[in-house]
DNA sequence: GAAGCGTTATACTAT
DNA sequence: ATAACGCTTC
């Protein structure tokens, strides 16, 4: 693999511990790779190396990678996202953590489990936080290492009185899930952690597992995740790659700033840098060099290309994104009629909602594409009711899946479910469990039927899926109106289940890393466009980039407004947006909403200060070309139909 | 008292 | 698309 001097001083750096900072685009995956191929070349069992990425997506390409370049040998890295890999280390050792029948929720179920507590703490009529900003909350409060009461009262306006009642949820919340075995993503971590801080024997058998430790988007890691790696290290070898630049996850409690303070939290420890950018071309960086220095913060970057060719990026203005979604389109078909595939091209939107009429277009005009970020596969209300009935066979102390299993069924509404789990979670099995309902529903003998079916497949997770969504499909089919096209998804979910041995790890595999609809649909097709949000589009590039809705209110997005930290990771957000773009960069906007309204009611005069400080307000020639074509007076198009509301 | 139905509000990023 | 909420029915 051919590397530069910078490239190369890292890959085969053998001192201490080492933070890489590289800019975007300057080749900090192959870096990465090389270190670890540079690594096994050298004597080091792979086994014995951690790869430790932010997504599953991007351990399985270094892994890829890696095997291309090193066909001959054994390249099994240890390699996932810091959850997968705690988890699993729990998972090998349960007794040393405590840890046997656990069951992971993700956060459609936090919430779930909220809400119950919060109706019981919270008097009728009365404003109080939403069952999710309790659970974000507590989440960022463990994420930093704070304690609630501090960081509730630091960050918000409550009262005592309420700030009070949310740390007695968050208890409740804590003991309900030790109640049910229940996991969340945090506990993974926290758990993890403790074990690894606070007991000698589980620290020095962990420590003695790995000589190297590779770390990928370092800038994104927070406290907690810090706490994890700072207990593997020594002797074992940190290598750590990041860009504050492109630090985008300060609502899960990263801090760009981690980065700066890397060799005075680890002693022994060096920084190295990637400065040169091979990814795109001047014109590309310039643009995204303007918006790092119009920030308050000095970010010390300026990226200059290797490349030689030179573009101009667009800047592309609609009346309604609606036109703008059909200009998408029709550009991306006539690039297609041109010869270049549809995989050369990605779609980058701040959030998924805003992706919605460039969606609609996509299927309107039949553009083979896949959406990563999106709405999960398992999110999906039908895929639930399954995933329900195969946990609720899996613990009965899973309340959740039990109350959404039994309320499936008709005259069984949240109370006769809630009595029953009541009555369950006294038992001692699952068996106990079945029995107990068979009992109960003797002239109902349906009910603990599903339950009977899905046990008599447990080692068969592909026939387990099948015959669960065979048997709920009366249910079901009563219960959603569009069933028709809800079924097919079943296929797909079968074919999914058969690259698992057990039932409970195909669960945990999607919960800790989803998997968008769409993209489970196309998963034998290759050749799609992306479409994706920033935050999943980190460290990815194509080498068309179409950034959707660059307007006021997206970037800053709206609800950052108004506190100045967030609007400087709003900032970082379209730098990491603009920076994916190889050869050509097309900005598209609509300011027809924008000019005197706003999305979300506050004041959108950007001229006035504290107002929605727009990014690309004063953006013009010569860093864009822009192309006002599609804006114009005429308001015609607006009152057509909108595609997805069929 | 509990279930079930119809209406309405709501929509940022993610392991 | 989905969940919360209020109202009616059993």
């Amino acid at each position: 693999m051919e590397l530069n001097n910078q490239q190369k001083a890292a890959a085969e750096y053998d001192g201490g511990h080492v933070l890489v900072i590289a800019g975007a685009g300057t080749g900090k995956t192959r870096t990465l790779i090389a270190r670890a191929a540079h690594l096994i070349q050298n004597g080091i069992k792979p086994y014995r190396i951690l790869l430790l990425t932010f997504t599953r997506r991007a351990s399985k390409e270094m892994i890829n990678r890696l095997e291309e370049i090193l066909p001959d040998r054994e390249t099994s890295v240890s390699a996932g996202t810091f959850h997968h890999f705690c988890l699993y280390t729990m998972r090998r050792m349960p007794k040393l953590f405590g840890l046997e029948n656990a069951t992971i929720i993700d956060r459609d179920d936090q919430l779930q489990l909220m809400k119950l507590i919060r109706g019981k703490h919270r008097k009728k009529g009365e404003q109080f936080p939403s069952a999710a900003e309790l659970v974000n909350l507590g989440s960022y409060a463990r994420n930093t290492l704070q304690p609630m009461e501090k960081y509730i009262s630091e960050n918000t306006d409550y009262d005592w009185s309420i700030i009070d009642r949310i740390c007695q949820i968050q208890k409740d919340f804590d003991t309900r899930k030790k109640q049910n075995n229940y996991l969340d993503y945090d506990d993974i971590l926290f758990l993890f952690s403790k074990h690894l801080h606070e007991n000698p024997d589980v620290r020095e058998k962990l420590r003695g597992y790995y000589d190297h430790i590779l770390v990928d988007e370092m800038q994104d890691t927070n406290p907690l995740q810090w706490l994890v790696l700072d207990g593997l290290r020594d002797p074992a070898k940190l290598f750590c790659v990041g860009d504050d630049a492109q630090s985008i996850y300060a609502f899960r409690g990263a801090d760009f700033q981690n980065i700066h303070s890397f060799t005075s939290r680890v002693p022994n420890s060096t920084i190295l840098r990637l400065e040169k950018n091979y990814r795109s071309t001047q014109g590309i960086l310039d643009l995204s060099n303007w918006l790092l220095h119009k920030s308050t913060i000095n970010y010390n970057k300026n990226l200059e290309a290797v490349r030689k060719t030179q573009s101009t990026p667009g800047l592309h203005d609609f009346n309604s994104d609606i036109e703008e979604a059909r200009w998408v389109a029709k550009d991306l078909i006539e690039r297609h009629e041109n010869g270049s595939r549809w995989d050369e091209h990605m779609i980058i939107t701040r959030t998924g909602y805003g992706a919605r009429a460039v969606e609609s277009s996509m299927i309107e005009k039949k553009i083979p594409y896949r959406f990563i970020g999106g709405m999960s596969f398992l999110q999906a209300a039908h895929v639930k009711d399954i995933f329900a009935l195969v946990r609720a066979a899996a613990s009965h102390h899973d309340e959740l899946s039990w109350a959404r299993y039994l309320t499936l069924w008709p005259k069984i509404g949240d109370v006769t479910a809630a009595r029953l789990i009541e009555e369950i979670k006294k038992l001692n099995s699952v068996h106990d469990a079945v029995s107990f309902i068979e009992d109960k529903f003797v002239k109902r003998e349906i009910i603990p039927y599903g339950l009977r079916i899905v046990l008599k497949h447990w080692n068969d997770p592909p026939n387990a899926i099948k015959n669960a969504a065979k048997f709920l499909e009366p249910v079901m089919m009563k219960k959603y109106d569009n069933w028709n096209t809800r079924k097919y998804d079943f296929n797909l979910l079968e074919r999914l289940a058969k690259e698992h041995r057990s039932l409970v790890a195909f669960i945990e595999t999607y919960i800790l890393d989803p998997i968008s609809t769409a993209s489970v649909k196309l998963l034998e097709e290759d050749d799609v466009v992306t479409l994706t949000t920033v935050h999943s589009a980190k460290g990815t590039e194509a080498p068309v980039c179409y950034v959707i809705r660059a307007e006021p209110n997206m970037y800053p997005h709206s609800r950052s407004l108004g506190n100045e930290d967030s609007e400087e990771e709003e900032r970082r957000i379209l730098y990491v947006a603009i920076t994916r773009a190889q050869d050509e960069l097309i900005l598209t906007r609509s300011l027809r909403f924008n000019n005197n309204l706003s999305f979300y009611g506050g004041s959108t005069d950007s001229h006035s200060e504290g107002g929605s400080g727009y990014f690309l307000e004063e953006l013009g020639e010569p860093l864009v070309e822009a192309n006002t074509q599609g804006f114009s007076n005429s308001f015609s198009d607006y009152d057509v139909i909108q595609p997805w509301r069929r």
